[in-house]
DNA sequence: CAACTCAGTTTCGTCACGAAACCGACTCCG
DNA sequence: CGGAGTCGGTTTCGTGACGAAACTGAGTTG
């Protein structure tokens, strides 16, 4: 995905794809998250062509989501963190994630499990009383 | 971004954005939500060029995710629905939404809402016995 | 019968991407 | 003390996806 904006749109779904909809750039906030912080770790595990990542990583730090931090003077070496705005994409990947074990993967290669028991944890749309709902039950209303 | 595959990567989220992660897609799938089902109403509200669209739209019967059914024989035409995996995916818009009117937007345009009551829907992760959780109480663990 | 609608297709130039080589600062090994 | 390796990039170059706009063709409306 090009890194154009969607011109004309006024919706939070286009305005965040603007940011993190481009090609890898959900791929290498999943990485961070499962732990790969390093260029290389990064580069090796995506196959991601290194100025592309180059490109990628500095346009995630500009927008608050990684934070580059040095890991070592002399040689100057850095890592990348996840931001609180970062961890918060989680909740967009677990949909995805779940979206793809369910329609396009035969066996879900990972889980997402709440640490302190590893229990299931499900991405859901819940309403105020705790409801889960499905999409009939649904509409997306524009606010006055 | 592009059609090429993410190769080598065995990932649920990967496959996922394989089929939705190219520029335009989720956004077609928001507007045909939100009720608009023919090519020239999304091409307008879009502004997507219209070669582009037509291959969009194209994958997206292709992949299941929408239907295309004719409303009209003499002229032939043609209107897009979402089936039920692609109405699953509301669930992954509704967590870029979120997030992008927590970090991205001012005044979010636009509320989720159950249909029954009007009252607000959030996305959410939740565990089993319906606890909401943050990320730091998560973890992504492989499946043995 | 001319203008308009709808759902595309065609053409063409540009720009983002992928691959691979290169770079500079530093460390490790013998 | 010299050569190889590591890390975090930058540079170069060819290809292909995209954007803009014109065109098409079947049918409808005034």
């Amino acid at each position: 995905m090009l890194n154009r904006s969607y011109r004309g749109q006024d919706c939070s779904i286009a305005r965040a794809l603007e940011i993190v909809g481009e090609r890898w750039t959900l791929l290498i906030v999943r990485d961070v998250f499962l732990g790969l912080q390093r260029f290389d770790q990064l580069q090796a595990s995506l196959g991601i062509a290194r100025n592309v990542l180059t490109g990628r990583l500095r346009r995630l730090v500009d927008e608050g989501i990684l934070e580059r931090r040095r890991y070592s003077r002399h040689p100057a070496r850095y890592e990348y963190r996840l931001t609180e705005k970062g961890n918060e994409l989680i909740l967009a990947l677990a949909a995805l994630q779940q979206w793809g074990d369910k329609h396009v993967s035969e066996k879900p290669p990972r889980v997402l499990r709440r640490k302190r028991d590893k229990k299931r944890v499900v991405a859901a749309l819940v309403a105020r009383d705790g409801e889960v709902l499905l999409h009939d039950e649904l509409e997306l209303a524009p606010t006055v």
